[in-house]
DNA sequence: ATAAATGTTCAAGTCAACTTGAAGTCAAGG
DNA sequence: CCTTGACTTCAAGTTGACTTGAACATTTAT
């Protein structure tokens, strides 16, 4: 029903006119209807763009998830290949986790440091942080 | 004691030398002794280079890094200084963190499509991680 | 002693993810 | 009618994080 051009599209999603534009350039959004030769989006692709910068955040570059997206959905691949895919991608996840994890735990040890005995404080919270 | 040269510290810390001169050139890491106009290494930078790509990998950027171990380290700011810096990152790691989890359990249900039904599958999975 | 390996600087190139600018189209409002 | 504003394409510019290449010096291995 609901249909939106591309500025209504952007500013729901929170992105640049342009931003979509792209997108449709590399293939991550399909090319949606014309109407005077502008473009005219419907609802759907507001859930597309949700996911789309979901993964954005969580570390996904846009190629990775336009395959995903792409390879997923159609399931053009016989089974088995989408689904390493995206094991290796949980996998990398995780990692990803492990490390902001590690980063938490030191700046949370760095902000405990008195600010009198800063020096020190860092170079103890350091050597215990590489260890 | 131990001393390095630039390839062997690169070897260390799985970098290219090119970018140890490159963290040199940004201020990241501080201008090592030289030997005859070559860099000599003393084992505390792969200290720092441990930490920087620790912080890199929890989607920190090289320059937020020179500020926080420039700004924290010497503490030539006034105590709140870096204290509010550290804060504002922190909330930024737990907001990478949800959406980390959230692409990780979107992925893993998808893992768990059959393939016949794969498309209606998908389209199911999608709206939950909508809502 | 000479050739290969490693080092140096400096400028320019690369890739991702967009943005910006130029030049033009088109419907609507004053 | 004609200007304003939102749209179009296409090419070029931007930022971050490096890498690569040229031109040259020095060090190490044969």
């Amino acid at each position: 029903m609901a249909e939106f051009t591309i500025s209504q599209v952007a500013r729901q999603a929170d992105l640049r006119p342009s931003a979509l534009r792209y997108y449709e350039e590399i293939g991550l959004l399909s090319m949606p209807k014309r109407v005077n030769g502008r473009r005219r989006y419907d609802a759907s692709v507001l859930q597309r763009l949700a996911v789309i910068q979901t993964a954005q955040r969580a570390g996904f570059t846009l190629d990775e998830i336009r395959i995903l997206l792409n390879e997923i959905l159609p399931s053009s691949a016989p089974q088995s290949q989408w689904h390493t895919l995206v094991q290796r991608k949980l996998a990398e996840l995780n990692t990803t986790l492990l490390h902001i994890e590690k980063m938490k735990s030191l700046l949370e040890d760095v902000m405990r440091c008195e600010d009198d005995a800063l020096a020190d404080c860092i170079f103890v919270t350091g050597q215990k942080h590489l260890a």
